[in-house]
DNA sequence: AGCACGCCGACT
DNA sequence: GTCGGCGTGCTC
């Protein structure tokens, strides 16, 4: 009997020990005991010192023959927990696709082939089996024949088959990699991107991270298309990252057509099965290409040669609950683990990767070129304090659509804001209409006649008069995508408008159907929120209008310029990307915001001077590293309580800062008192040292047990 | 996280 | 007299 070290999913910092006959190698699941619950556990390596005084349970069952992580995948997973520090168990688990996570067997695809007998045998040694006869031919036609391969074949081959590789006619065979289809380039490449491929290429084989920077429409995608078909054409596979609503059914349908069947895709979308089918396939090396979303970027792969990640500065990348990994960081990582080149793609990047640029630890690949006959829109201010709107429209911009609708062409509002109006007021007494449960107020919705908050999903009926006073008249200000939609069929009676938003597009269907509505040119004016924005091509669209951008403008959060300069240049990239030259216009009542002259000449590097200048002044990323202690509780000063305790243990190291406990930006929250607690180092592996020591004595904080913490390493903002 | 055990209020 | 609230403690 030996000890079996296994981590489990649960949320302890520690592994735990069994017995099993015979050593198991690390990767492998096992159902074991565990308190009165049956779990799936990883064994892991560990110090085989099993624990002295505890009577160890058995294991009793052993789930894989081979592990299902690989050492190199187990190390990566490994770094992760600690780099994060999150349970290993936790992290183990967020890794594996849905279905194995249960214990499930693995997705094996099962495949047939001849043995060098049944190659020799000849159609008379199967007399009058005839069923036999036909599959031995069947096999022995496609060579490797897989389990879906057989089934189309008809129904009841089984017994056939069996009696088959009873015989030693044949024999289990992995199944093929479904060959990449190298369709020549179906377009030339420009000299710029064939530079950026040439760098990527002669770093095959090595670790080198590249910095692929690219406005909308320079063409990053067919320098991506070229490194994945080079590296497949090499015998490698490739993992390319795409932000969650980054993977377009157009985007999808190009990367197919390129690389044919040997693209797999993995995002939430995708049913479990078919993510624990891809997952194994890219494991086993049937794939060559795995395209997917954050998680992806754990997908085992035997022969990874090349990382992409494409819209590098998304803020889908970093996963804001639970396991907070940046799947951008961790893709760095992995490359540079294996040694070999990771592409980081975008037309905004974020200051850290700016920085790394240049810094020199990142190559910097520039594409200038915005191809032929495309031109940079033309972009504009409308001031708000001089020019009135009504229902968030000024009459500038209506009538800059009129103009537009009248040559024929579309036009692209944004407003990110749900609803009708996000405060309904009390003229009287002043009420304004608050969530019970959040430090917001409830925003007005008219579909439905009900107020929602957009915090914690809280709705309820509209009053009719106010609740406090019964005055009658409630009024209802700012402006929604509902009321900015109302305004516009006011303004425009004849033009054709749909309204683009989580209340009006729920499902993925819905959305598609609209697409193809506003492609086929059935609707004149797209009103949505930022989910338009991103990865879709409207090749009539000519004018953006951008309805409200201060929110962005006074963010309390380090991060707020960035997003703003990047959401703007996205939405402007979708103004005029066929043969026609767009507009943008951006409403604000500061138009004379620092921020807007960058932006209005789209100059990125004007941009990131000054923000990386603010960064460093004022000790943010990427000049200093920050971990966020959060808490939250239902009573109102555990948080807080809890913090001020967990600094007093912090002590005054000496390269770390750490902040005073404040109140979360929206305080309470579905009823719980938020706070936070920041500490920031300008060195990574001091904060990290640190928190290494520091934690374990939070947990050990009386009252802990009561109060929801979780720590973010390199939180990605401070909300 | 679950799932127990363990002591104090309103009910078949 | 019990059912059940969630505080706290443990899981190889």
């Amino acid at each position: 009997m030996v000890a079996i070290r296994v981590s489990l999913p649960v949320p302890l910092r520690r592994s735990f020990d069994y017995e099993h006959e015979r050593p198991l190698a690390p990767g492998v699941r096992v159902r074991v005991p565990f308190g009165r619950r049956v779990l799936t556990g990883i064994v892991i390596e560990g110090p085989g010192e099993p624990a002295p005084d505890v009577a160890l349970r058995p294991i009793l069952e052993v789930v894989d023959r081979e592990p299902l992580l690989s050492d190199e995948e187990l190390r990566l997973l490994r770094f992760a927990a600690d780099y994060y520090h999150h349970p290993l168990g936790e992290v183990l688990f967020a890794a594996l696709p849905g279905g194995l996570k249960r214990g499930d067997r693995t997705a094996v695809v099962r495949a047939y082939g001849l043995t060098p007998e049944g190659v020799a045998a000849g159609e008379s040694r199967f007399g009058r089996a005839r069923r036999q006869a036909a599959l031995w031919r069947a096999i022995r036609a496609a060579g490797v024949l897989t389990e879906n391969d057989l089934k189309t074949l008809g129904p009841g081959l089984g017994p056939a088959l069996r009696a088959l590789m009873a015989q030693g006619l044949v024999e289990e065979r992995e199944a093929p990699v479904s060959a990449p289809v190298s369709e020549p380039a179906a377009v030339v490449l420009r000299p710029d991107q064939q530079a950026a491929c040439a760098a990527v290429r002669a770093a095959f084989g090595t670790f080198a991270a590249f910095l692929l920077f690219g406005v909308t429409g320079s063409g990053k995608t067919e320098v991506y298309l070229e490194l994945l078909a080079e590296a497949l054409a090499a015998g490698g596979q490739a993992l390319v990252l795409v932000p969650e609503i980054g993977l377009t059914p157009q985007l999808v349908a190009r990367f197919a057509a390129r690389l044919g069947a040997g693209v797999g895709m993995l995002h939430s979308g995708c049913a479990a099965g078919e993510r624990a089918r891809v997952w194994s396939a890219a494991a086993a090396g049937r794939i060559g290409v795995v395209v997917g979303t954050r998680s992806a970027v754990f997908t085992p792969m035997k022969r990874l040669a090349l990382v992409i990640v494409d819209e590098e500065h998304d803020a889908s990348f970093k996963q804001q609950e639970g396991f907070r990994y940046h799947a951008r960081d961790l893709a760095v990582w992995r490359a540079k683990r294996l040694g070999l080149p990771v592409v980081l793609g975008s037309a905004t990047p974020s200051l850290e990767s700016y920085h790394h640029a240049q810094q020199g630890h990142y190559r910097l690949l520039s594409l200038p070129d915005r191809g032929p006959q495309r031109v940079l829109p033309s972009m504009r201010l409308i001031d708000l304090a001089r020019e009135p709107s009504r229902n968030g429209l000024s009459a500038p911009l209506i009538e800059a659509v009129r103009a537009r609708l009248a040559r024929g062409e579309q036009a692209l509002l944004f407003l990110n804001r749900r609803g009708y109006a996000p405060v309904l007021l009390c003229p009287e007494c002043r009420w304004h209409a608050p969530c019970d449960r959040c430090d917001a107020r409830l925003t007005v919705h008219l579909g439905g006649r009900r107020l929602r908050c957009h915090h914690c999903g809280h709705e309820r009926p509209l009053p009719t008069a106010c609740p406090q006073c019964g005055h009658p008249k409630l009024l209802r200000v700012g402006e929604g995508t509902e009321r900015v939609e109302e305004g516009l069929r006011h303004a425009l009676p004849d033009a054709r408008i749909a309204r683009v938003d989580r209340d009006t597009t729920a499902s993925r269907l819905a959305f598609d159907d609209l697409l193809r509505r506003v492609r086929g040119h059935e609707i004149d004016v797209l009103i949505g929120t930022q989910m338009l924005a991103k990865g879709h091509d409207f090749p009539k669209v000519t004018l953006v209008g951008v309805i409200q951008a201060d929110q962005g403008l006074h963010g309390s959060d380090f991060r707020a310029d960035e997003q703003l300069f990047s959401q703007i240049v996205q939405v402007a990239g979708r103004a005029g990307r066929g043969e026609r030259p767009g507009e943008v216009l951006i409403q604000t009542f500061h138009p004379r915001h620092p921020l807007w002259a960058p932006l209005m000449r789209l100059d990125y590097d004007a941009f990131a001077r000054v923000a990386l200048k603010d960064r460093e002044d004022t000790g943010f990323p990427p000049y200093a590293h920050c971990a966020l202690l959060r808490a939250e509780a239902q009573k109102p000063d555990l948080a807080t309580r809890f913090l001020e305790a967990a600094k007093r243990l912090g002590g005054e190291p000496p390269e770390v800062t750490l902040g005073c406990v404040l109140p979360a930006v929206l305080a309470r929250r579905a009823g719980y008192h938020r706070a936070q607690l920041l500490a920031t180092s300008p060195r990574r592996g001091a904060l990290q040292a640190w928190l290494k020591a520091w934690l374990p004595r939070i947990a050990e904080i009386p009252g802990a047990a009561r109060v929801r913490w979780s720590l973010d390493v390199d939180p990605y903002s401070l909300f």
